[in-house]
DNA sequence: TCAAGAAACATTGTGCACAATTTAATTTCG
DNA sequence: CGAAATTAAATTGTGCACAATGTTTCTTGA
């Protein structure tokens, strides 16, 4: 009884997998991270900035697409609501006009106090060892560092 | 050793390791899609409506919204665009005015015949070993129920 | 030196996701 | 029966992703 179309059979597709636990997650994070009046996206850039940040140096634009794989189409809109709500100041540095640096505000910094039981929060909400997850992780790595090795490793 | 915002750091995010792992996949997907003039969850959506509509049974828009996990947000504005390339048909049904059912058109089951190569092409465009994909599926829909057995099990 | 090319970010347009609300049909129950 | 509750889908609005293009600035090389 093999059925005719296994290959294009929903339930075996990795990428299906991928998509739906991936939105999972994203889902549990959303009310905590609410509370933070941040969207996903936007604490995956302010992850990115506290942990630049505290060597002082400026993280910019182009560093934050090479750490998140995100464009400047996506980036642009998204720090542009960060520095309106005053999380961080976005300038050109005088060195080289063409480049925007990021900056956090005192409120951007005073946000990460709050955030810092965020992680602690989501995995209590959830009935899996946190070594199966950390064995996950290294397990998506390994493809994104075999899908982005390839072909189209530009950026 | 012990980064002082270990908790808060990018690389040790599963969270950011499935959102990554899930567009670099999506992105290898995204040229194959194109040459069948499809998006990458019209794709999802396509594998179900040619997997449920062998058996000749219709599939209503809540089928698919169980299926992927997708409210009517998402798929209504979808769905008229496959309806509007001439993939598929909606239509109410008269025992419930409220049930939209979904069949498709012979130009929608003739794309299926293009789609069967479509697994074969992704994978070996990825130097990564079948076996080792099948584990990670397996341990991401242990994730995904993990998370939908608890609480938010509504939809 | 200065024109061609590249680099960095911004802009525009399309298509998801998802929350919140709306509309219409059906079911439940007093 | 008939009002209230429920259900299925559509609508509205916001915020990503990403392709394609535009703009400004910088770098290179004849």
């Amino acid at each position: 009884m093999t059925k005719p179309d296994d290959a294009l059979s929903l339930d075996n597709q990795v990428c299906f997998a991928l998509y739906a636990a991936n939105r999972a997650v994203t889902a549990r994070y959303r009310p905590l991270l609410a509370d933070l009046d941040l969207t996903y996206p936007q604490y995956l850039v302010m992850l990115v900035l506290w942990e630049e940040g505290q060597s002082g140096a400026l993280t910019r634009v182009s560093d934050l697409g090479r750490r998140l794989r995100l464009d400047s189409g996506t980036l642009t809109p998204l720090l542009k609501r960060l520095e309106e709500r005053g999380l961080l100041n976005r300038q050109r540095i005088s060195q080289d006009e063409r480049v925007v640096t990021l900056a956090l505000t005192d409120a951007g910094w005073a946000l990460q106090e709050r955030a810092r039981s965020v992680p602690q929060k989501l995995l209590c909400g959830v009935a899996l060892q946190p070594e199966r997850l950390q064995a996950l992780r290294q397990e998506l790595r390994a493809v994104l560092t075999a899908l982005e090795g390839e072909a189209g490793s530009s950026d």
